[in-house]
DNA sequence: CCAGAAACCGGCACGCTTGACTGTTTCTGG
DNA sequence: CCAGAAACAGTCAAGCGTGCCGGTTTCTGG
């Protein structure tokens, strides 16, 4: 959309001119997915700027032309990471057999506590507890993507959530699936989730008021 | 228990005559309770072993005599950490009310989540996803916890496991303790929990076969 | 086409963490 | 009471993480 097009046919051999915005746009990109790819490998701790840098193949003057300090990086990637879990959130929204439907649902969203993406978030959630800077992006993180889970379940089940004690029993759900997701953050034990999630979808189809 | 009781009532100023294995124990439990103290407060990242000689007032020589790495020290903290949860579990087996039995064995419940201590094991808990020497130590801590905690609770609230779905609903009682207790870690919510729990707690009186 | 700005590069210095090392004190076993 | 071992103290070097800096390349606005 600028004034510049390609002069001619002739193809200069380095140069590809990419706008500036773009450019700034793919490396700050790059450098956010590279942290996150990194929170889940090699966990807070591992999660050096250097790594990154390197994980994303970015010098690290330009990451920290883009980033001057870690908590500048880090914050990015906690809305970055927002973003990606409302997109997993979109997805699931699909359609359900009628069929054990709150079984169904269940499973997609204890799905979205044991990806990975979750466990990245995870790493964040956890540091953020004594980390200052840290604890506000989590805490705005957390608290939107905890109004958009909410809200998804209840389309998913179709639930009105005025009646009885509906609410609540949503909002143990999602807790509930947050404790199943950090179980299996240290040993996959999909049996023992699964047979907790049947109870659960038949508990709820019985305490649910329609 | 040794052979050689004090000489008379002459008392030495500065030698106190404590045996080898009672000074050892008190420096390795003065540092255990440091680094548990440290990971509370500023989390494992911060936690190093520096900060945590400095916390038990220990040198460092000292430190490197008892536990050479960080890791032996870090390892035993999480033995001991089993120890202190397991000791905050025993205290809460005391008596119930009659009257809102359920909801009171709840809270305590839930309470074993939201203390310094499950704090400190949730440090260890993320730090080990990533960590192989102490995923090992970490895997067995919860183990071990996990059943004592099914244990206490069924003797709690006096549940035959073999009925029904009990089984599973004791478990998903815990697991939704976890994702309470990891939420309570960023912000302080008691109302919402509280909100929860009272909603959980009448659905576990229905749905509970005895 | 051309200054000026933005993007990008790689090395460097500072501070911190770790654990190894050399002494010194305190206890144990005979 | 006395060697030898264990407990304890404090310093040091190596490695790493972070952010800064001068210099180079690429793009923008006129």
């Amino acid at each position: 959309m600028s004034t510049t097009p390609e002069p001619d046919g002739s193809v200069p051999v380095t140069a590809a001119r990419v706008p500036q915005g773009e450019r700034t746009r793919l490396m700050r990109l790059r450098l956010m997915e590279a942290t996150v790819e990194s929170l889940v490998e090699v966990g807070w701790t591992g999660t050096t700027t250097t790594v990154v840098s390197q994980r994303a193949g970015v010098s690290r003057g330009a990451q920290l032309h883009h980033f001057p300090s870690k908590q500048d990086l880090v914050v990015a990637a906690v809305d970055y990471l927002t973003e990606r879990r409302r997109l997993e959130l979109g997805v699931t929204a699909a359609d359900l057999p009628e069929q054990g439907r709150t079984r169904a649902a269940l499973e997609l969203i204890a799905a979205q506590y044991v990806s990975p993406v979750f466990f990245a978030a995870l790493e964040l959630w956890v540091a953020a507890r004594t980390d200052e800077a840290l604890h506000e992006a989590v805490v705005r993180l957390e608290r939107r993507f905890g109004r958009d889970a909410h809200a998804n379940m209840i389309a998913l089940l179709d639930i009105d959530e005025r009646r009885g004690r509906n609410r609540q029993l949503v909002q143990a759900t999602l807790d509930l699936a947050r404790g199943l997701g950090l179980a299996a953050s240290l040993t996959d034990d999909s049996a023992r989730r699964a047979s907790i999630l049947d109870a659960w979808a038949e508990t709820l189809d019985r305490e649910l008021e329609t």
